[in-house]
DNA sequence: CCGCCCAACTTGATGTGTCAACAACTACCA
DNA sequence: TGGTAGTTGTTGACACATCAAGTTGGGCGG
């Protein structure tokens, strides 16, 4: 009965799919975890809060934003509303254009990006990049690509 | 203001880092929920009672189990209880021996286990392994090791 | 052999995510 | 014009994770 979970992959595939949970648990729990001590913030909170702070007018309707994200609406209804709480971000229906809304970054909203952004861009150097050669940098890319064909390719079946 | 969230990172740097959120995000969402719509189990829980079913006496102390599964010993307490609940577990303290509580994996549980152990490894293979080419299995490994490596040399930092 | 400390869990409060239902609009078509 | 379907968001109930505190048993120094 050895081997159970894993008993239909190879040795290598077996290897593969166990250093992959590094990535997939433990990278997502540090980076929160150090995110959450240095910046009062989650790594979700400062991905949303980040990608606002990237367009040209700290705006963006939510739905494209919850695709940028990679999140459901519903999820980031829930965040933009605590945060809305916290006066970093406010919305604003688009008028003349259904039920659409705008999310914008407040100037409380951006001074908390910019003060988080180091520590962020620290953690995620030195969790992943700075360990990584440049061939291996490239085959990531590679790799995340793939991945998100294949899962955008299957989302449910029946 | 443009590329704030990731101004310290080169356009390479950043592809990695962008694709990597694939692995980060996307990936577990996809697995957790089809495991829940598959086999009425969470992706973690799965991962315990596998872990379980691959030792000989179906038996693990909780902290070893906390370690194998890259988890604080408080959520799987937790976890242990439902799914002791669920009666797929059961737990007994270990005598002359401090604290240290064994859990293991009831015949109930192996049953489950093998029942959604086939779907779990299509998944895993439709969305990763069988996307990647044999040399980027390879790489994968190598950054999951290095990323493992680059975390725990520095989990907390006063 | 007593007291302190540590290791191994457990528990409860709080926050966050998910899912399913609902609500608000627009647009299209008869 | 009125109905119906499709988008886009919101909400509430529930499940789950996390964190900080508490508990229990052993070991060890004095």
């Amino acid at each position: 009965m050895n081997e159970l979970g894993t008993r239909w992959l190879r040795a290598d595939e077996r290897d593969a799919w166990l250093a992959n949970s590094a990535l997939m648990i433990s990278l997502p729990a540090a980076l929160d975890a150090r995110m959450q001590r240095e910046s009062g913030m989650t790594f979700f909170e400062y991905m949303v809060l980040s990608v606002l702070s990237e367009e040209p007018d700290r705006t963006m309707q939510l739905s494209h934003l919850a695709a940028r994200t990679s999140s459901s609406l519903s999820r980031l209804s829930h965040v933009v509303g605590r945060l809305e709480k916290r006066e970093l971000m406010s919305r604003a229906r688009i008028p003349g254009a259904g039920r659409r809304t705008s999310a914008t970054l407040t100037d409380a909203g951006l001074a908390e990006v910019v003060a988080a952004a180091p520590g962020h861009v620290a953690a995620v150097r030195e969790y992943l990049i700075d360990r990584l050669e440049p061939d291996e940098l490239a085959v990531l890319s590679r790799i995340g690509s793939a991945v998100d064909a294949a899962i955008r390719a299957a989302p449910d079946v029946s």
